[in-house]
DNA sequence: TTTATTTACGCAAACGATTGCGGTAAATTT
DNA sequence: AAATTTACCGCAATCGTTTGCGTAAATAAA
């Protein structure tokens, strides 16, 4: 079957193009009458309006794209569930492409967002990428970045992210709390600007507010390597009493061990993470846990997108607030 | 900054759109000569060419669609990862809409699809969707549609699924190796074909394979709705020793009562699910599960999605093949 | 009745690329 | 030297919309 067109519908009406496409955009131009047979003959012939040369001739495509390291991955789930319903009110489409943390992806997804000019990008940055020229060659193209997440460090760009200091400083509190003697803090890839913020912070405060408390550092870079690191520590003499997971990839190895080993939460090991909260659901007791949402996220994502498309740029970096959520493992 | 255009560069290079068109894809009508110099402008100009330009031109888009109940679910995660790495392979891209088990949403994806003129839509039905006119209206504009997870009956459209009474068969079959005398299985929403499916492959083969095994049914709607019906079926005089979990979320259930009475797996309870992978790997011991791969499914969609595309079309239903993965929980 | 204003619509040029059809000069063949 | 082929390239239409501008008819004002 062939599409209709405003050509198609022009022609069986005896009218020229651009009053049927005037006809059914409503222009005041337009008399009732000529507006009421458009209409209904536009309906019968279930005309829908070519994307293609609407954003080829207005140039702008009422497309977001969406750069995330994995789809696969409970944060970015949540936070992607965000910016699409969103988009959805505001018209606009999602184009989701993964990084798979691989900086040749990366370039080539930007490639195809410019391609097919996307009216801005919601880009989480994969771990190793340092060169951000090819961000830079959207802007020269005007379009607009939210970077989320894992965000460049300079002040030119927008970007939102979650408050990872306090994330890192409220775990810490509650471990303070708990009267913990000594802790296991894991924490994720030390060259993810992530993880230095968050251990920098958490060392500096269980430092400052609880010297006396012994405080074990290490960084894993898998659920495994969490489960190995957890059971190495455990065989020294003087046992910890306290787990902090930075991640849910940690936290699910941390987990594995306390099975594995039939520990008792929180009696003989107390449990916190930082998590958007599902993972921490899975166990008895569940885990207590920082929040951070990649919905709230997302729709932060989405109001820095609108401004930026709206008034020029917003050159600033927006937060998203955590909160302590008690699960019974301290 | 303006793009760069056909226009810009055969201006700078005295030449005509045409030539500069054909240059660039290596035409051979054009001469080495003039093909080097074009490619040199077109990179240090940064040309990209206009997706949208093209599109309108040759009537196709390079963009497929797909439809989801929910992106956050670790089943459509692993299929859309799938076909994302497929699509990137053969120069496509994929916009991703969810409809949220929300007919309207539904039909409101499809309408972008068919606006944006995409090449072809993976659609998984919503729960509660039985009208398929809008499918058929995709067929009318010639837009290939695959159905994958949740699929009409009708033999008319081209679907994939998990082989799902092949997954309960298998499930069966290991229960009744590991020698269970009363077994609890628990199913999903009774309203689910593919609920109905598992159900009855499963009962049928207990029944004739294994008639003096005792087992109770069960459908729950959510993890919680599970716990409850494990704990509840735990206090009656004569006690299981094996449950089946259909989907994740009733393992989720399951393995949330199982810790907090804390019994031994798979001494004093023996679990089985069907799964994708991920939550049987975060228990210890690993819970043994019939593998339901999305990511296989979404690879077996894009073949034919392909074999759509190209030799008109194929009317079949392909299912992909389930297999046992052992994990220390039987 | 003549002169302004509206009202309602059409013309035609974009947007950026693709492609069939010619066309012209040079190279090759008679 | 004439005829034919080959190598290169340009013209112009086309995809489906949008939109500034022009204009005839209808209406209002003078």
């Amino acid at each position: 079957m062939t599409n209709t067109t405003l050509k198609l519908l022009a022609q069986q009406l005896q009218l020229s193009i651009s009053t049927v496409s005037r006809a059914l955009k409503d222009h005041p131009d337009i008399s009732t009458a000529t507006k009421e047979k458009v209409h209904a003959l536009a309906n019968s012939l279930d005309y829908e309006p070519n994307a293609y040369a609407i954003q080829l001739r207005t140039q702008s495509s009422k497309i977001f794209g969406v750069i995330v390291p994995a789809i696969a991955n409970l944060f970015y789930d949540s936070f992607i569930a965000a910016i699409e319903e969103e988009s959805r009110k505001n018209g606009y489409a999602l184009m989701i492409l993964q990084s798979s943390n691989n900086t040749d992806n990366e370039l080539n997804n930007l490639k195809i967002f410019r391609q097919n000019r996307v009216s801005g990008v919601f880009a989480c940055l994969s771990a190793h990428t340092h060169n951000l020229e090819v961000y830079e060659k959207m802007s020269d193209r005007d379009i607009p970045v939210v970077f989320f997440d894992i965000v460049p460090k300079d002040n030119k760009y927008t970007k939102v992210r979650m408050a990872d200091e306090r994330c890192a400083v409220i775990a810490a509190e509650n471990i303070i709390q708990r009267g913990a003697k000594r802790v296991l803090a894991l924490f994720g890839d030390p060259a993810l600007s992530i993880s230095q913020k968050r251990r920098q912070a958490f060392q500096q405060f269980m430092e400052k507010y609880a010297p006396k408390t012994h405080c074990t550092y290490e960084h894993t870079n898998s659920s495994l390597e969490a489960e190995t690191a957890f059971k190495k520590h455990l065989n020294k003499i003087q046992k910890f009493d306290t787990v902090f997971a930075m991640t849910d990839e940690i936290l699910i190895g941390v987990m594995k061990a306390i099975q594995a080993l039939n520990m008792k939460v929180p009696k003989e090991m107390g449990v916190i993470s930082i998590s958007n909260g599902f993972i921490p659901s899975l166990y008895h007791p569940n885990i207590s846990y920082v929040e951070t949402s990649g919905y709230e996220l997302g729709k932060l994502a989405f109001v820095q997108m609108l401004a930026n498309l709206k008034g020029g740029k917003t050159l600033s970096e927006l937060t998203v607030d955590a909160r302590f959520i008690e699960g019974g493992s301290m």
